[in-house]
Parts: C-alpha cells; sequence; structure tokens
DNA sequence: TAGAACTTGTTAACGCTTTCACAACAAGAA
DNA sequence: TTCTTGTTGTGAAAGCGTTAACAAGTTCTA
C-alpha cells in the first residue's frame, strides 16, 4: 500500500483493460511476455508492475488472470465507487459524455456542469447537466473528488480553483494551459495541440534510433 | 540538428504557445524563470531546452519573446508547411475538427476520412471528408505523413497498418490500445480512460509527496 | 526420482531527465 | 571606472524509471 508511481498506475490501469479483454476471449492464464506485447512495454517491466501490486504469479503457469485483473482492482478502485464531474459540455465535453456512458460502473460521470444556460438541466448521454452555480453544492452531495475540465482555457483557471474549493483533489484538464493549484491536487493534463506537432516533429524527423553496429 | 528528446519537443511547443500568448499582452521580453512558471516547470528546464534550439538569451534581459518564438518555429515546423489527416469523423473526431479548423497555418488538418458512407464526402468543419477507399491516393496527392486515429478500438490496428503503407510516419492515437507498427512510425497514445483512472487514484490517494523534515 | 525447460521475483546496473551550482556576463548605480 | 545585482549557459550531480541478469521455483518428461 505505499505509493505507486504516475506511470505505474498508468500502466496497471492499461494491464487491467487487457486482461478483461482477455477474460472476455476465454484465456485463463497470461506471461508477463504476453502480457508485455500488447502492452507495448517489456516482460521484466511487467512483472516489476505486479511487485507494485503485490499480486504473485506462478512459474510455468504465469498470471492467473481473473486474480490478477481484480487485484488491481482492489489497489487502483475505491471500495464503493467513485463520482466524477465534468466541466463543460461543449464538443469535447459531449464527446466524453457518449464515450464514458454507462461503461465504467466503479468510475462514471455522474454530473456535469456548463455555464451556458441553454445547457443546463438537460440530460446529455443519460447525463444530467447542471448549471455552474449549483456546482458546489451537488459535489459536496455527491462527494465527487475528480473532475474533467473542458471548457475554454480562459475559464479554466478559474473553474479549476472552484473545483479545489468544492473538494475536488484531482482534474484531468484538456485545457490548454498549465493550471496553478495546491500541491496536494493532482492534475493530468492532456494537452492534444502538444501531442499534435510532437507527432508532426517526429513524423519528419523520425524517432532517435539507437544506432546499430552491422 | 541533432535529435530531441520525445519530452524536450512537447515542452517547446507548450513554450511557443505561451510566447504567442504573451506577444497579445504586448510583451517583449521574458525571463526562464516567469516562463517557467507559465509552464508550470522550473526555470533550469526552460534554460536547458532553450539550449537545445540553440537559442541565446542576454542577462539582463532574458529572452526577446518574439526571436525566440520564431527560433523554436524554425526548428520545430516543417518550412511548407504539413497536412495531417484525420481517421474516424465520429464523436471525437467531430470535436477535433471543430476544435483545428482554420486554427493552425502551418499544421492543419487537410483531409477526413470515415468508413461510414454516409460521412464520406461532405464538408464537415471545414473539412472534407471523404470515403475511406480513397485514403491511399489523396494521402499520397497531399503528401500526409502525420495522422490521428478515432475510430472504434477493434479497427484501429487495420487502419493504423493502412496508413503506414500509404506513407504515414507519425500517428496520435486515441483507440485505448497499443498500435503493433513498425520502428520507425512514431506513436503518440492518447489514452484517456488511462488518464482518468489515474486521476482518480491520485484524487484518492494524494500524490506521493517528498517527507519535509520539521 | 532426476533432469530439462521455462517461468517468476528481485536486485543491481544502466540510461535518460531533471536539478543544482556556479562562472561568465550585462546593465545600472555610485 | 568600479561595484552590485540578477540573469544566462552549462558541466556535474542527483533522481527516477527501465532493463538486464539470475537465483529460486514449478511443471513436465523420462
Ligand atoms: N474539441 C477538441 O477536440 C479539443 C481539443 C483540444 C483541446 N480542447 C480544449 O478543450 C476545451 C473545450 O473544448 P471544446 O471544443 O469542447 O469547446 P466548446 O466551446 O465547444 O465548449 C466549451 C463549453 O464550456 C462552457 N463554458 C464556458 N465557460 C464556462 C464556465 N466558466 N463554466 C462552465 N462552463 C463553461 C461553454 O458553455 C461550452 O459549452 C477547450 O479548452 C479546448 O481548448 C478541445
Ligand atoms: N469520444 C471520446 O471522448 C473518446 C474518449 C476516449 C477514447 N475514445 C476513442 O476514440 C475512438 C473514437 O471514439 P468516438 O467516440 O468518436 O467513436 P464513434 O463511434 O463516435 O466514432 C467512430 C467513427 O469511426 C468510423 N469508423 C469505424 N470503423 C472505421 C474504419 N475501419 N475506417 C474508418 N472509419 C471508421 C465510424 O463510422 C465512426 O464515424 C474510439 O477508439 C474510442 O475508444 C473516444
Amino acid at each position: 500500500m505505499n505509493a505507486l508511481s504516475d506511470k505505474t498506475v498508468g500502466r496497471l490501469s492499461l494491464y487491467r483493460r487487457l486482461l478483461n479483454g482477455l477474460v472476455a476471449d476465454g484465456v485463463t492464464h497470461v506471461y508477463s511476455h504476453q502480457l508485455a506485447v500488447l502492452a507495448g512495454g517489456t516482460a521484466a517491466q511487467v512483472r516489476r508492475d505486479m511487485m507494485a501490486v503485490g499480486y504473485t504469479g506462478s512459474p510455468k503457469r504465469g498470471y492467473d488472470i481473473r486474480e490478477l485483473a481484480q487485484s488491481i482492482g482492489a489497489f487502483m478502485d475505491a471500495p464503493e465507487g467513485q463520482g466524477v464531474a465534468l466541466i463543460g459540455v461543449g464538443n469535447l465535453g459531449r464527446a466524453i459524455l457518449a464515450y464514458f456512458a454507462g461503461r465504467r460502473p466503479h468510475l462514471a460521470i455522474q454530473a456535469a456542469f456548463d455555464a451556458d444556460p441553454y445547457k443546463a438541466n438537460r440530460v446529455i448521454h443519460g447525463c444530467h447537466c447542471y448549471p455552474m452555480t449549483e456546482m458546489d453544492t451537488i459535489a459536496a452531495k455527491a462527494n465527487i473528488r475528480t473532475a474533467i475540465i473542458a471548457v475554454p482555457a480562459t475559464e479554466a483557471q478559474a473553474v479549476a480553483a472552484k473545483l479545489v474549493r468544492a473538494g475536488v483533489r484531482g482534474i484531468l484538464n484538456f485545457a490548454p494551459i498549465r493550471l496553478h493549484l495546491p500541491a496536494e491536487v493532482y492534475v493530468e493534463d492532456i494537452d492534444m495541440t502538444m501531442s499534435l506537432e510532437k507527432v508532426a516533429y517526429f513524423s519528419r524527423k523520425g524517432r532517435a534510433e539507437k544506432e546499430v553496429n552491422s
């Protein structure tokens, strides 16, 4: 139960998704090197990540998929489930709502908020959309500690501060600015412009490849 | 002109956007520590990144914003501009089209593709949407080397392979699977589910903080 | 049973990235 | 001019995450 690193948690999430896929295919066991190719990593890394969750496989049979997935779940999921709020129901916000709607039982978007009164008090992709003025009360009532920001960049800092005041401790931020918040708030930025520029750069320059001596 | 690291390229993209914002505010010079707080990093890192692009500021005045932005552009942008293709014009694809439409002159989405014949041969957010059957010819004609994948996970691998055959060398992948492609193709994954699970985890556990001795 | 074959768990080495620390330097003040 | 102040550029150190390597272990074969 010691603190896991950022990257390890990300990979655990990926592993679990892959494991669930394997369960659906009827597979029962998997080796670290198999999981590694699915996850795009190395076998050593998979084993090291398993150390972090404390799950132990068996030599010659590998990992029991169902047990391992459950083990990761015990580690990552809130036992009582966890609610998420979405702020900003624009083009991106609606796509996100559509995507996450009813997909994950233990991690669902429970409420959406938008400053536009035209969008408020409607149900979008199965999620009730409230006006921003009600955010504090609803976030408190549903015990929301996690939020997704999909408002224009100019609004993001103010919205983030408001969320933190309402008790939010983790933010997934799509606005292309860096938020300034207390250190105990975890912020993950998804900066599509930055990502696209990286891809564009490397698709011209090529990835710096390790030179292989002939 | 030596190879830059992944992370450095990402930050350069961010710096440039911040610099452009400052130019709009009429600022002409900036210190490394100012840029650092905007970018959410440290002054030392900013200076090291500047080393990478080879631009030299002046002590006591800092960096000339306009020159620096131009310097980064010379480093990152294709001189003749660069076209991007979007595959999959669903909920997410349309949001992306709306967002990038007409925003960046030197890095524009020039063509969209979708397997659904209902979506083909229409103009969506100013971008022509073609049927998948025409992808090869159009990608070749427009000299497209960069693509965004926003198709369902089950289709992503096949679409990616098709893109690579058509000459694409960099892919921004939104589908929640790891693509298996030749090593010279640069792939950046944006895995929203993974990111959200990370945020959910750390919003409960708190970020592993450095213990400060009293 | 003994041995072969292949796996896991774990420590140590490695490499990449960030941070530190400071010499060199520019600009203004005295 | 000379001193003070606050910056940049950069080698060296530190930190962090990944990879390599191998002992210990499990199963199958004979
Ligand atoms: N659409 C994309 O694909 C995309 C890509 C990259 C980044 N982004 C970023 O994501 C964010 C949203 O993008 P979008 O395309 O959905 O924009 P959008 O304009 O379509 O939607 C923004 C929504 O936020 C609401 N809003 C505005 N101010 C608000 C406030 N103070 N409180 C609550 N709600 C408020 C608006 O009413 C609107 O519904 C932006 O920051 C954008 O830069 C979007
Ligand atoms: N919507 C989101 O916010 C979101 C979030 C996370 C991940 N994703 C991922 O992004 C991808 C797209 O999501 P979406 O919500 O836009 O899905 P969607 O179903 O709305 O859109 C998918 C689009 O792809 C097209 N398509 C299907 N097969 C194709 C093929 N072989 N070639 C070309 N086009 C094809 C479909 O016609 C459709 O227009 C999915 O992989 C999804 O997992 C989306």
